[in-house]
RNA sequence: GGGCGUGUAGCUUAGUUUGGCUGGAGCACCCCGCUGAUAACGGGGAGGCCACAGGUUCAAAUCCUGUCAUGCCCA
């Protein structure tokens, strides 16, 4: 025997924080996977592993409830899902967390401090907030397995990145090249763009126009740059091949006065683009010959510094054409050094321009670029440079030009844009497959998929995944220091069984251990000490490995993998469009030539109550914690759910969180609250066959909720499939608080307060039964709390280990009968509920006044609910009426506009003929056109017809679509015992408030004294009334001297005093 | 600079795919009512240049173009 626990007043908090506890104790994750074991049906889950170097915020809890909701949504379809936690340990942002503490600002300082220290100190700063991260996780109830992890710095997991990178490099898409980032010198590291973020700052500095002279001619191409320590390195220069040039002679001197160095002769013949001419030149000139690019691609000049590079056997030193060639700025002509930019390095590989460098990595010229340039620092020659180049004629003119460029956050220095050596995966080979799985995924939204990752597979590039960091994945490629022989390591085993004999076995897979592995040259013919290549993983590869490396695939786990892999579903925000959904697909389709991932949703953000992202820096990250403690998980969950579309970004707005709490979750609470006490005061059992009434023989209202809560239900699931989860839950929390809450509840109280035991009052009791329980298992996997504890308190049971109402091809369908013709007609009573009241608002009628007599005119017959629409408009007699002319009567209202212009001076009289006339008769009259007032012919245009209700009658009409229009007809009339009805109701209105007031138990007697202005105006069967509703052991109905200090109120223009007290 | 989103009442939002009734809710506000009905409920009110500017159309919040703001990613 199951009897509803009897619930108390819900603290959200405490009530939490006892089920978290509760199901630690039971294993109740545990047992919502095992139970499912049987039906041997996986729905696979991957997570994206956050990193735990800091604090949660508020954002952090929104895409767990996204993972958490689906992956218990389908555990109570009946697949077995399980959750690996994972962490994300590697990469730049640890290593800068690092810095900062022990203010180490560059690599040099880095490596005093000591390689390994360094890491150590890297490793222990990515669990700093790890328990911070365990306590939400646990607080908020997602339920992942966070006691066996997967963590990227763990050497299972290294090596399966490892294992992965050798099956590219096998595949040959894994190659040595460069790429040009943002480097500090100073420090001796490059940087992501998001340091380059943090470090823009505007500056002025001189840009010159340089003349490359022709060696075919005469002329000199004008090309134009900002950083004048780039032209040494130059080897070529990029055109428009669209785009129109001229040659100009140079005819008079300048009329204005000149700026700077540089300089022209007359006779003088540059080339630049023709809409530049212009902004360019300062001499007067005559234009020669218009030309378009192409006629320019492949003509060779005078290098500027001769000898600086070697242009042997390469293409340097001449013209070539690029699209990104515009005339937006500069002479439409781009200088290009190849090393020092990247479209530059980009433009150089394709044209097989040399790849040298004039500047070292320590930002000082190299030997041999120049006499007066060797071994200084880039940035401080840019005015010897433009020295240089004016003394031999090869500047045209100089000027001081202002934007934002690029600062070392740590030193404040210029970066220079510079080709690092790097590793790269060769995705543009794999281009077409890559689209292919892409369009296979199923994305929410659609468009980011299609668009976002979309567009960027389309112009998809070679990833570079090779830092020059110390904390990461090292690369386990091996080159050889006598033939060059190049190696990727697949295996720890591979690495020891190749390592020289006088290398150390690691003790882990980090810098600086494997740095000091040296392999025999697997080279046959070689003898030579393989050397590791000195960098780091970009901490996305080790990302992307996670749906196998997270099962130490292929070393262990092989069947477990194989079963599970591509996954079910991943879900993230919408920033990891190139991050992790970008990764997980290129290391799948590298690797494996498959998706990695079948369904991938992706989440808007949140951001803060005025639009902003959250952010440290900003300090408007909200700690989820204000609210765990405040409104709870539940309620946390519910409003990010139905706040917004998930992939929209919302405003976070705490009051909206507690609009959650106060709206659904007290609502329900109540609902339960109501139910529960009942029923265990009643000793009900719903399981008990004997007592059970069946839905066939229950009320109307029990079965409109029923076949309500089915609809409701069905809903749910079809939005849930199509991830419409906020419409999903603001339909249930609408069903909750209006139907269920506000309708049922309301209309059904009186039954379940009847002492007796009865049919109607159990119909009631198993109705609430069977929808407060189909609400918990529908709601549980969003807000898996309050459901649960309702659920327990109903069964017994944990609703995390019941099956989902709607059923699903793994467990049945457990939904009672809909009756849609039901659902309509209780539509209609509710519409004309809410129209009755307007009616009485509208006629001044006090709802606690009844009206003697109501109609229903039109509309289906209703018949069956007029019981509880008398109820509630407060009528005695509710009955269908065919005929509407009984309470209204047609008025005649005068035009005039029209009148006016036919009667002028006799309007008044006409006007009080029509006023005086009977309107029925009258308007006969003018419908047969022989009505003549004061001689006038009245027609139809003379007048407005209206029809009003008859004196004592109120009326309103609603109009439907199905059903057309239905009204609704109070009679307004009073006598005698209406009043005595409502001064009753009055009385028993302010002795209830009273009870309240005084916190009285709803069962406690009462001692009742009452005075009334005149006695009889209360009846005796009403003053009966009053004594059973308010409870009143002694009543007495007095007249004569009123005691002082005595509750007293008027209504209706009859005064009443009265006095309660709890008798004991 | 490029790609992709977002912008509707003081706040949070529906409606935009497929153009069509007076742009619909909730919170907050004002008035009234109701309540042994909860932090509730009902009726009414006030509050909208549907970001802005053009265009297409009989008709635009909705489609097109541009601008602005804001967010993400890339440069």
């Amino acid at each position: 025997m199951t009897v509803p626990k009897a619930a108390g007043n819900l603290d959200p908090v405490a009530l939490e924080n006892s089920l978290i506890r509760t199901w630690n104790e039971e294993k109740i994750f545990y047992q919502s996977i095992e139970n499912r074991r049987l039906k041997d049906s996986p729905f696979t889950f991957l997570e994206g592993p956050p990193t735990a170097n800091g604090k949660p915020g508020i954002h952090h809890v929104i895409s767990r409830l996204y993972k958490d909701m689906v992956c218990r949504w389908k555990t109570m379809e009946g697949h077995i899902v399980e959750r690996k936690a994972g962490w994300d340990t590697h990469g730049l942002p640890v290593e800068i967390e690092v810095q900062k503490q022990l203010d180490l600002m560059s690599n040099e300082a880095i490596e005093n401090f000591g390689m390994e220290a360094f890491n150590q100190k890297c490793k222990e700063s990515v669990w700093t907030y790890e328990q911070a991260w365990r306590e939400m996780t646990e607080r908020m109830g997602f339920w992942v397995d966070m006691d066996d992890p997967y963590v990227t710095l763990h050497d299972d997991y290294i090596e399966s990145a490892w294992w992965s990178l050798k099956q590219m490099f096998d595949k040959g898409l894994l190659f040595r090249g460069h790429k040009v980032l943002p480097y500090c010198p100073q420090t001796g590291t490059s940087y992501s763009s998001h340091e380059v973020a943090q470090g823009y700052k505007e500056v002025s500095e001189p840009a010159v126009f340089v003349k490359f002279k022709l060696k075919d001619s005469n002329s000199c191409i004008l090309a134009w740059t900002t950083t004048p320590w780039t032209l040494p390195g130059n080897v070529g220069l990029a055109v428009g091949p669209k785009v129109t040039y001229c040659r100009v002679k140079i005819t008079a001197e300048p009329s204005n006065s000149w700026e700077g160095r540089g300089g022209a002769e007359l006779g003088d013949e540059l080339i630049l683009a023709k809409d530049l001419l212009g902004n360019v030149l300062r001499h007067k000139m005559e234009v020669l010959e218009e030309f378009p690019g192409s006629k320019l691609i492949g003509k060779s000049y005078e290098p500027l510094f001769p000898g600086a590079i070697d242009g042997s056997d390469s293409n340097a030193w001449t013209v070539v054409g690029a699209d990104f060639v515009t005339t937006s700025d500069g002479t439409g002509v781009v200088h290009t050094a190849v090393m020092y930019g990247e479209d530059d390095y980009n433009l150089g590989m394709k044209e097989g321009f040399p790849s040298q460098h004039t500047v070292g990595m320590d930002g000082k010229f190299i030997k041999g670029t120049h006499d007066m340039l060797d071994g200084r620092y880039v940035k401080e020659c840019d005015s010897d440079i433009i020295d240089l180049l004016n003394s031999c004629g090869k500047l045209y003119r100089e000027h001081i030009y202002t934007h934002d460029y690029p600062h070392c956050w740590r030193t404040d220095h210029p970066l220079l844009y510079y080709a690092m050596d790097s590793w790269f995966v060769k995705m543009t080979a794999v281009k077409e497959q890559i689209i292919q799985y892409n369009s296979e995924v199923e994305w929410a939204p659609e468009w980011t998929g299609t668009k976002r990752m979309g567009e960027w597979l389309s112009n998809i590039k070679d990833w570079a995944i090779s830092r020059e960091r110390y904390w990461g994945t090292p690369i386990p490629v091996w080159i050889c220091n006598e033939c060059d022989n190049e190696h990727c390591v697949g295996s720890i085993e591979e690495m020891i069984s190749m390592k020289t004999d006088d290398s150390p076995i690691p003790p882990e897979l980090h810098r600086p251990y494997v740095d000091d592995v040296k392999l025999n040259c697997s080279n046959d013919d070689c003898s030579g000490e393989m050397i590791r290549e000195p960098y780091v993983m970009d901490c996305w590869f080790d990302s992307g490995c996670a749906s196998f490396a997270q099962w130490h695939y292929p070393f262990e786990n092989k069947e477990k993998f194989e079963g599970v892999f591509p996954v079910d579903y991943i879900c993230e925000a919408v920033d990891q469009t190139r991050g992790w959904f970008y990764s997980l697909l290129a290391v799948s389709t590298t690797v494996f030539d498959n998706v990695a991932y079948k369904r991938c949703l992706s989440l808007g953000h949140i951001l803060d109550k005025d639009g902003k992202k959250m952010s440290k820096s900003r300090g408007n990250v909200v700690n989820p914690w204000d609210h765990f403690n405040k409104e709870g998980s539940d309620a946390i969950r519910w409003y990010m759910m139905t706040q917004s579309a998930p992939w929209t970004p919302t405003n976070f707005d705490p009051n909206g969180v507690r609009e959650s709490y106060a709206k659904m979750f007290l609502t329900l609470w109540n609902v339960h609250r109501f139910y529960s006490d009942y029923a265990s005061l009643d000793n009900f059992d719903p399981e008990e066959k004997d007592s059970y009434v069946d839905i066939k023989e229950r009320s109307h209202l029990d079965k409109w909720i029923l076949s309500r809560m089915t609809t409701v239900a069905e809903n749910y699931h079809e939005n849930f499939i199509s991830w419409n989860f906020h419409k999903a839950g603001r339909e249930l929390e609408n069903f909750v608080i209006n139907d269920l809450s506000n309708w049922y509840v309301r209309r059904s109280r009186r039954r379940l307060w009847n002492e007796d035991e009865s049919n109607d009052k159990r119909s009631c009791q198993h109705t609430l039964h069977e929808v407060l329980l189909t609400v918990c298992r529908l709601m549980a996997p969003v807000s898996p709390f309050i459901p649960d504890q309702i659920h327990r308190d109903l069964t017994g049971h944990s609703v995390h280990l019941a099956d989902w109402p709607v059923g699903s091809n793994l467990v049945e369908r457990n939904l009672p009968p809909q009756n849609w013709v039901l659902e309509q007609e209780m539509a209609l009573v509710r519409k004309l509920a809410e129209t009755g009241r307007r009616v009485r608002v509208e006629a001044g009628r006090r709802q606690r006044l009844p009206c003697k007599s109501g109609w229903i005119v039109g509309g289906p017959d209703i018949s069956d609910f007029h019981e509880i629409l008398a109820e509630e408009l407060n009528v005695e007699e509710l009955t269908t009426e065919e005929d509407l002319d009984r309470f209204q009567r047609i008025e005649i209202a005068p035009n005039r506009k029209s009148l006016g212009k036919k009667c002028r001076q006799d309007l008044p009289a006409v006007l009080e003929l029509l006023e005086n006339a009977d309107p029925d008769n009258i308007l006969l009259e003018i419908e047969a056109e022989i009505c003549i007032l004061e001689g006038y012919d009245i027609t139809m245009e003379d007048i407005e017809l209206r029809r009003v209700e008859k004196e004592n009658f109120a009326a309103a009409t609603i109009s439907f679509e199905e059903i057309g229009d239905v009204s609704l007809v109070l009679d307004m009339s009073l006598n005698e015992d209406l009043v005595s009805k409502g001064l009753a109701r009055d009385i028993i209105r302010h002795v209830q408030a009273k009870r309240k007031e005084k916190n009285l138990d709803v069962e406690a007697l009462i001692e009742l004294d009452v005075w009334i202005d005149s006695k009889e105006q209360l009846f005796d069967n009403d003053w009966s009334h009053i004594q059973i509703e308010t409870r009143a052991g002694n009543a007495s109905i007095n007249q004569g001297d009123i005691p002082k200090k005595i509750e007293y109120f008027e209504v209706d223009g009859i005064g009443v005093n009265f006095s309660v007290k709890e008798i004991n």
